[in-house]
DNA sequence: GTGGTCTAGACCACC
DNA sequence: GTGGTCTAGACCACG
């Protein structure tokens, strides 16, 4: 159940509540977790990412704060109904705003849109090439 | 001399000496500050951007150790000789870099590079179309 | 963990936080500090030193600057991997810029290279005769 | 008779005033300066090297307190009786400090006497070859 | 006047 | 708890 978590890198300097987070809502749009669907525990998630506990439960609560999560009393933490459709809103609109702050800033950089394409395929094909 | 550094924001999780480095770097790589002419003083910047002069100082402080900037002795800090060209080169390298970064997010939440693709295309012509 | 660091002389000209940079620096180099150890915390090392954590962040700041130490966010600054190497070449580099000043000097004072050598030998045997 | 000053260099971190009170030393240590001979008026030195009067005033300063150069009412600055012994022995004290300075230093960071004159005959030929 | 250093104390995000 | 940032104010060397 928890094989969809395993990228976590604590040096990229995303916060490592955040990487939970957002694999959570991931898993959650892609179909690997359907609503009513119980998560790991805190401790188990934090064993099997090798994190702080806290840092679990932070990206816990803040999954429950927006509706993604609910806790099911006496049982655990469950994935909220409705929550698939939720998580990919989420998903594109987060990765949507911070692809329109990159380009706002390189814009201001006074590159132009061919040249921002041609940096963004070669960091494509730099990173881990597909 | 110092109307090119307006938009200092506190608020937007960018050091301030950060933001105020990159927009010397931005502006001697446009041709706003050649190299050999002074840059303001730490506390006329400071007073004109309305921050500590600590925190100019450590943007310059920054500048110095990579050679964009250098101090003049007793009378303050000048735009180095090869500035432009090496400005030019960091500019770049720090929108590959946060090209990079939004590439690592987006493929943490499983997407795929066409969809990243497509996304970036929509923000292009959505926000200024050029 | 601490016992490395305590000469701090904060009267001889060499600013603290580049005396803490050098010491550690040292320390590495020979083998005190190994790669993955934890260095003191900010805090721990100004109370020990007797100096404004300031200073030491600054310090600190410098060494992650040019790999030496890298921050393990949320519980504290680490030896980077290959620092060892790194920190012989920088310590044996710094030498040789002193040497170099050195030289400039005595040969500004119209020395020539073979009364500069004489004084060298002169001081060798004077010193600790090794 | 101002041909003995020339090699002031503002940027290699010694002070101006230094370098000028030490070339003086070093004309009068080497006879191209005789006692009772007068010295350049600030302002001349000042035009000569292409530095602040302040900076020269500074130098002459330094330089009276030891006893090395007198004012002459109403005449200017001239050097003193005996300076040449004293001259001698102070520059040759300062180079001496200088060196046993470094040579504690690359001690300190482990380094053999023979490793120690490797790195000044290497820093001896890089510089101006003589 | 200039930059450089240091201190003191505050606030923040992260784990 | 950790490091990072920022502010305020002081002192120093240099020109």
């Amino acid at each position: 159940m928890a094989q969809f978590f395993f990228d976590i890198n604590t040096n990229n300097g995303v916060p490592v509540y955040e990487q939970v987070a957002r694999q959570i809502v991931s898993a959650i749009a892609s179909g690997g977790l359907d609503a009513g669907q119980m998560v790991p525990s805190v401790r188990e998630m934090a064993k099997e990412l090798a994190i702080n506990p806290n840092t679990v439960s932070r990206a816990y609560r803040q999954l429950q704060d927006c509706g993604v999560l609910e806790t099911v009393r006496g049982s655990g933490v469950a994935v909220a109904k409705g929550a698939k459709a939720q998580c990919k809103k989420m998903r594109s609109q987060a990765i949507s705003a911070r692809i329109a702050h990159v380009i706002v800033e390189a814009r201001q950089s006074q590159l132009t849109d061919d040249e921002i394409l041609k940096m963004i395929n070669s960091e494509m094909r730099k990173k881990h090439p597909q």
